[in-house]
DNA sequence: GCCGTTTTCGGCCCGACTGTTTTCAGTCG
């Protein structure tokens, strides 16, 4: 449950946007904030527990809660009439009265306090109550007075790491995940198409950069003045420099406090400011041609289209995302530039969870909706056992699902289900079954969940014996990193990597947008090695398949063409890829 | 606050790790 982010209690209830609608996650935010909140000012505990429990249980509730009467909602476990009736209130006014008491009565500031890792509400309670402190400026005066840790329950460790969380927190603050700043994009587009010739994202955005810290947009338009105070005009858009200059508009997106810059040009300047402002300086300066530099040239000259850009260059055409001048001017100018994957290049979908571990949709409902989205295969990947909190499957089990996928193999044929495992790597790297249960897979995934604090070492040492083990097929979400929640642990991916091309493991890139791990900027790496990689969605229901798009998006950053993606292979290709797999590894054995 | 009765009260999910209070509370997954 806890695995996938997407159903992390604390991601969720830390996740104040206003990019939503009103969501069953809604609920879920307001009620998990709730039992934060009743723990801060010391309720009982067994009855803010209710409120995680509740919280929890509907994180499994497929139907809009929004629909039901509330006779249903209380049939719902861990519901009674209380909370039944918050979620109405929520339905009805958007937030429900207790919690709003209770934000009421909470310093703002310590609320914000929240988000700070390895710190609950009763430490956050502690330091309210014991040194007054309501916000984080009177928390690092604390840190830094060492007031902290003399505190009962705090010590020199406690407050160090406290100081730690305050800068992660502090330098992760107004950044964004590509597919939220995507939405302050397309809320921008939609705002401004009619009043423009030509509109494009530019910077980090275009470049699909993992991270956003500021939302950039190009717009072309004879009416600069009106369409600024069109932005400045709307609701959640605030001008923070009215100095700016002509050309430009910079300001605030307020909900999530991310920078915006809106930059305008006229229509003939559209390409060529276009690519000024979306290349790396680094990209813009090594594309060359009679000792002037592509700077030069787009500053002095118009063009039709990027393409026409390049080709005056005598370059071939570089994808946006490539533009970072990491790899792609070399291989450009070699003319060896790979042709990026897309969308359209995955046949199947690997690493997927259903109701057997901590998915919410069965399995069937799973395989139907990838067989509707027109996919061939479908590898389901439940958790092992040792994943006990994520309902990992007992032996027994496994049995049960293995039986069940043949059956909806012979309902659904030609669309198949392949066995899969996501085995959690234990502790010294080993993996949770015995070889003959791992042997009854079709290809297993070996992934780290728990203990993540290993130092780099250790870490590394445990990966690269998971990788060794012969029946890992994929390392799935090689370092375990939350993208702005949690770094990965430290591993040494090169060593990993060559580990990975040494037995012929494949290297999941996570297409959560929370993780999108293995990074993008190690694929050139992997592919140098001739190790394939995957791009899967970690799916634990079925709309996440969709997040497969931010997979290839950074796939196709790291230069990945669809020759070494393994889900790119159609059905028949992975069948005998997975077969061929399994003999070889049984002669190992 | 919810649940499940031995139904109107009493009990309330797991395990590892960390740091600190040296025997356990808080946090996380």
């Amino acid at each position: 449950m806890f695995y996938g982010h997407e159903n992390c209690r604390r991601c969720l209830f830390l996740n104040f946007e206003k990019l939503r609608v009103l969501e069953n996650q809604e609920i879920i935010r307001q009620l998990s904030l709730t039992a934060s909140l009743m723990e801060l000012h010391g309720e009982n505990p067994f009855k803010l527990r209710s409120y995680t429990n509740a919280a929890f249980n509907l994180e499994k509730f497929q139907t809009p809660l929004e629909l039901l009467p509330i006779d249903e909602l209380e049939d719902i476990d861990g519901v009674g009439k209380s909370i039944a009736a918050h979620i109405r209130e929520i339905v009805d006014n958007g937030i429900y009265g207790k919690l709003d008491k209770l934000a009421k009565e909470t310093p703002k500031g310590i609320i914000e306090l929240l988000k700070l890792q390895g710190f609950g509400a009763k430490k956050i309670r502690a330091l309210w109550l014991d040194l007054g402190i309501t916000n984080e400026a009177e928390l690092v005066q604390a840190c830094l007075d060492g007031r902290v840790a003399e505190m009962k329950g705090f010590g020199e460790k406690s407050q160090a790491t406290l100081m730690d969380a305050i800068t992660f927190l502090r330098s992760n603050r107004g950044k964004l995940l590509y597919v939220k700043a995507e939405k302050i994009f397309e809320l921008i587009q939609d705002e401004l198409n009619p009043h423009c010739s030509s509109l494009s994202a530019i910077g980090e955005l275009r470049r699909k950069c993992e991270i956003i810290t500021t939302v950039e947009v190009l717009v072309a338009t004879d009416q600069i003045s009106s369409v600024k105070d069109l932005i400045s005009g709307l609701d959640d858009f605030e001008l923070s420099n009215e100095n700016a200059g002509p050309f430009s508009w910079k300001g605030l997106y307020k909900p999530t406090e991310t920078k915006v810059i809106i930059q305008f040009c006229s229509t003939n300047r559209f390409v060529s400011e276009q690519m000024l402002l979306s290349g790396s300086s680094v990209h813009l300066a090594q594309i060359e041609k009679d000792g002037t530099n592509l700077f030069n040239i787009l500053r002095k000259n118009d063009f039709e289209s990027e393409l026409q850009a390049y080709q005056f260059m005598e370059f071939p055409f570089i994808e946006p995302e490539l533009r970072e001048g990491l790899f792609e001017v070399s291989l450009a100018r070699d003319n060896k530039l790979p042709s990026l994957i897309t969308d359209k290049d995955l046949k199947g979908i690997l690493h997927n969870h259903s109701t057997y571990s901590d998915g919410r949709h069965t399995l069937e409902d799973m395989a139907n909706y990838c067989k509707e989205l027109g996919y061939q295969y479908l590898g389901i990947t439940d958790h092992s056992k040792s994943a006990f909190f994520a309902r990992g499957m007992s032996e027994e089990k496994v049995a049960e699902q293995h039986a069940e996928i043949e059956a909806l193999n012979n309902k659904l044929a030609p669309f198949r289900i392949f066995k899969g495992i996501e085995s959690d790597i234990l502790f010294d790297g080993s993996l949770d079954y015995p070889d003959e249960i791992l042997a009854s897979f079709d290809f297993v995934i070996a992934s780290v969940h728990m203990i993540l604090n290993m130092d780099e070492k250790k870490a590394t040492d445990r990966v690269i014996k998971a990788v060794t083990n012969p029946f890992t097929t994929i390392l799935g979400h090689p370092t375990g990193r939350l993208l702005l929640g949690r770094e990965g642990y430290p591993l040494n991916h090169k060593a990993v990597i060559d580990a990975c091309a040494d037995h012929k493991v494949v290297i999941e890139i996570n297409a959560n947008p929370h993780r999108l791990d293995l990074d993008w900027r190690w694929i050139q790496y992997a592919l140098e090695k001739n190790v394939m990689l995957s791009i899967n969605p970690d799916a634990h229901r079925k709309a996440s398949y969709h997040d497969l798009h931010y997979g290839i998006l950074v796939a196709r950053k790291g230069g990945l063409n669809k020759e070494m993606n393994l889900n790119s292979m159609d059905m028949q290709q992975i069948e005998d890829y997975f077969n061929k797999r399994k003999r070889t590894k049984l002669l190992t054995v």
